[in-house]
RNA sequence: GGCCCGUUCGUCUAGAGGCCUAGGACACCGCCCUCUCAAGGCGGAGGCACGGGUUCGAACCCCGUACGGGCUACCA
């Protein structure tokens, strides 16, 4: 990223006249008049970090975004905070941005579709935060800092043993501005620090989903804007960005509410309006540690490579840690966006629960059409082999029947190929339990000869008229139906759980049923 | 350590002083249906963290305690 000290250099960055304390900010909302979710104008934001995938916990934030902008028929903008060069990709941002769409998030502005207030990358915005310096150097609101990373480790020790503030010290803080610039200009390393100012009193933030929420004005540390190689930090960034970028709703994590006094205190440097805050809770593990890879999957792509339908992610993910009533589980993306408000988030932290996650998944699955799933299933089957590239098309008709037999058997999609594996391949490999527990059995092999025997003359070879050739064995040879069923179904998918019966052999076709149950009765007596 | 946030069935939540004998959903258990597995139907068990206040009355308001989490970086 391009130095920002550069810039501020030249044009008087520390102005001897400036006297910060005394400068008036700008009037703060009062509390108690304003609402939290204004109709107009609402522009929101999400802002991932592409250093790693979208995460779940960072993908429930977008939608939340994504839900109240168009709720408010606001303007969603999407900004890539890539500052952190060691680990930003644009491999991280592209998978983020297909992530979003692949859950069907769209933005109105950033990456790919532009939007009157970019660049939308942070590392593109250099100018920005420059200006930004020198407008706090001028009117003495930050100041350049020479102590060394190592002194302030020292500080921040005595600190912390002292117990209490442990803070910066200020100790540059009082370095008359002629010295400091000359030292500046002289080419010490430095940062810029904040200059919280003296008297300011408690921070007081009217937060939408935690209501008010005070900081003790003496907890306030200089905390560093920009660093010694000139990039700026995390809550300067954020907040010249979002100012410029005239976000009226921060709607994030939790884990950035203790940054939200800092940030305040750059608002009100910059004589900047103050968007509302809106801090949800965190997702956890069942452990109640914050959600991470030792929990399992937790990026987007993972869960769709799982067989994820991205409604019910969006769906699943929406209900962690809000909610429309007390009895609305399941709703569509139109029923979101419409009863979305910010009030209605929850305080407390939600556990990630994946039952609940695979439940709603099936439910979503069971909804669909035959011809749906078979859509979204079809990519599957062939990465498995099961059928080549032009069969879809060509074996339409028996595929949907196929999908339809599995289709309330699963919880996601990537179970289908497991559940009709055996209707593909050329022959079947008979469990070893499946085999002991029921073609072992006393009779088995008699009902298997009589099931080959009568399926072999049915005509045509339908599920219907299946069904009646078999019902009618058990009768006939004196054995318990379970008995022919189960023997009948362990031969033909060499499980002892499989797909109805009936209609799996009327796909599976009269030839390649009656040859497996011939072969089944080889085992038998072998 | 300091500051901040949170705490309703195992889990997600409804609840904004009397509608609560605390409602719904997932998971769990039982029964029904049934060619296996599912799906579905019916039923069951299970909760206001604890202690003090305030009030005629508290899951809801106040205080404290406990527990959990976040921040306290020249990470975001």
């Amino acid at each position: 990223m391009q130095s920002v000290c550069a810039v501020i250099r030249d044009p008087t960055p520390l102005s001897p006249t400036a006297t910060p304390n005394a400068l008036p900010y700008p009037p703060r909302p009062e509390p108690d008049t304003w609402s939290p979710t204004v109709t107009q104008d609402v522009r929101v934001r999400f802002a991932p970090s592409p250093t790693g995938h979208l995460h779940i916990g960072g993908a429930r934030t977008a939608i939340y975004n994504w839900a109240f902008a168009r709720h408010h028929g606001g303007a969603f903008v999407l900004r890539i905070d890539d500052t952190d060069p060691e680990r930003s990709t644009t491999e991280n941002t592209q998978a983020i941005l297909r992530a979003l769409r692949w859950l069907g998030l769209d933005w109105d502005e950033g990456p790919e579709v532009g939007g009157d207030f970019g660049p939308y990358f942070q590392t593109q915005r250099s100018e920005s935060y420059a200006d930004a310096l020198e407008h706090l150097g001028s009117n003495g609101h930050a100041y350049p800092c020479f102590c060394t990373p190592e002194e302030l480790d020292a500080m921040r020790e005595v600190a912390r043993t002292r117990g209490g503030f442990s803070g910066y010290d200020r100790t540059c803080r009082d370095i008359p501005v002629e010295d400091a610039r000359s030292r500046v200009d002289a080419g010490e390393s430095h940062v810029w620090r904040v200059k919280v100012p003296a008297d300011r009193g408690d921070i007081v933030i009217e937060d939408a989903v935690r209501g008010r929420v005070s900081w003790p004005a003496d907890v306030m540390d200089d905390f560093i804007l920009v660093r010694t190689d000139g990039t700026p930090t995390y809550n300067f960034a954020t907040v010249v960005d979002d100012w410029k970028m005239g976000i009226t709703h921060i709607i994030r994590g939790d884990d950035h509410l203790s940054n939200t006094p800092r940030q305040i205190v750059v608002y009100e440097a910059l004589e900047a309006p103050q968007p509302v805050f809106a801090h949800m809770s965190l997702i956890f593990g069942a452990d109640g540690k914050r959600l991470s890879k030792r929990h399992g999957a937790t990026s987007v792509e993972a869960y769709r490579d799982e067989g994820y339908l991205p409604e019910a992610l969006l769906n699943y993910l929406s209900l962690l840690g809000w909610s429309i009533d007390d009895k609305t589980t399941l709703f569509d993306r139109e029923t979101l966006v419409r009863e979305f408000h910010i009030e209605r988030i929850s305080k407390n932290p939600g556990v990630w629960d994946p039952d609940k996650l695979d439940w709603m998944n099936g439910v979503y699955i069971r909804e669909m059409s035959a011809e749906q799933l078979l859509e979204r299933v079809t990519p599957l089957l062939e990465d498995a082999g099961l059928i080549s590239a032009g069969e879809a098309d060509e074996r339409r008709d028996w595929l949907l029947e196929m999908v339809s037999l599995v289709s309330e058997r699963i919880k996601r999609l990537d179970e289908v190929v497991p559940k009709v594996g055996f209707l593909f391949r050329s022959s079947v490999e008979i469990e070893e339990s499946a085999r002991v527990k029921v073609l072992e059995k006393e009779g088995a092999e008699a009902a298997l000869a009589k099931a080959k025997d009568v399926l072999a003359g049915v005509e045509p070879f339908e599920s219907g008229a299946i069904e009646d050739a078999l019902r009618a064995i058990p009768e006939r040879i004196n054995v318990k139906p379970k008995l022919v069923f189960q023997s009948v179904r362990v031969a033909v998918t060499g499980s002892m759980v499989s797909p109805p019966l009936f209609e799996s052999l009327a796909l599976l076709g009269k030839d390649e049923a009656v040859r497996r149950i011939g072969s089944a009765i080889a085992l038998t007596s072998g």
